[in-house]
DNA sequence: CGTTAATACTTGCAATCTGCAAGTTTATTG
DNA sequence: CAATAAACTTGCAGATTGCAAGTATTAACG
């Protein structure tokens, strides 16, 4: 019986290689890194830096910088918060809805080319318990805590 | 309901941090990257450096390098091929194995740790779950089916 | 055989990513 | 009205990455 790590660890492998094929849409090509942030300022409303790079557990300097060249690219807008000149509040533009929506299709499309291989109840059951999963990191004191989701 | 691929992020997200944070064992500072490697070398019998590369989906070039900066760090072994002079074989040294073993521990316990928030069973169907998923990946046509597994 | 092609791996760039230290601007605290 | 803190930016300097081009060895073919 393989180890809980095992077991992590090549599902993660994989879906981390699954993540970088994700990325490029159009004429856009994206980091995995670029493609969590879109992700991530597309679930929240209105977030500030701070918030998103502490949920992605990335430096903020280094944030800055990706942040920059997501604007640049005009997926990104980043706008004075007007109770607050200190923060500046994170979202996507069209453009960048777009291209953050593309790549969830494409993402599920593959996942659900690999559910294909699996009774619609083990699919099920998967899903369950990954989400499961997920609320029992949230409630660890551990490294991987901090992140809320 | 979330989509699968939300589910995923999430996890996956999480699953990188705390990669992240076992990396380091007394006074190596391994990054993720490196981890996995030690972890690939570990499991495999003497593979050669293409096979590793190709499993981790890394560049050659890159994997290369990286070996390189392993090597010095007394972690790994590159001994040439008997039988053919152009493969090096890669196994770890005992220092090597020692903190893939480390490595292994740490990213159990915190495993541990979370799953100390689920019942036994719950546990049970999650691991069931993920190995069933990951043999469906290795089934699948896609972009994460080259990774053996 | 001997030449050509293929394989395994290495090095030279050049671009990108990363994080610490140090800075700016704005808000809060005493 | 200082002094402190918070949010973000810039200056390095080091690490990572991948393509192009290289070396060395083996396989394939005429």
């Amino acid at each position: 019986m393989e180890t809980p790590r095992e077991l992590f660890q090549i599902m993660t492998r994989r879906l981390g290689l699954l993540n970088k094929d994700c990325c490029s849409v159009g004429g856009c090509n994206l980091s995995a890194t670029q493609s969590h942030l879109l992700y991530e300022i597309d679930r929240s409303h209105n977030p500030s830096m701070q918030q998103v790079a502490e949920t992605l557990g990335t430096d903020i300097t280094t944030f800055s910088r990706q942040v920059q060249s997501l604007v640049k690219m005009n997926l990104v807008n980043k706008t004075p918060d007007p109770t607050d000149r200190r923060i500046y509040n994170l979202s996507l533009t069209p453009e960048g809805k777009m291209v953050a929506t593309t790549i969830d299709h494409q993402m599920n499309a593959y996942l659900n080319e690999a559910f294909s291989h699996m009774s619609e109840f083990e699919v099920e059951t998967l899903l369950r318990s990954i989400k499961l999963f997920n609320e029992a990191m949230g409630k660890s004191s551990n490294c991987c805590a901090p992140v809320k989701g």
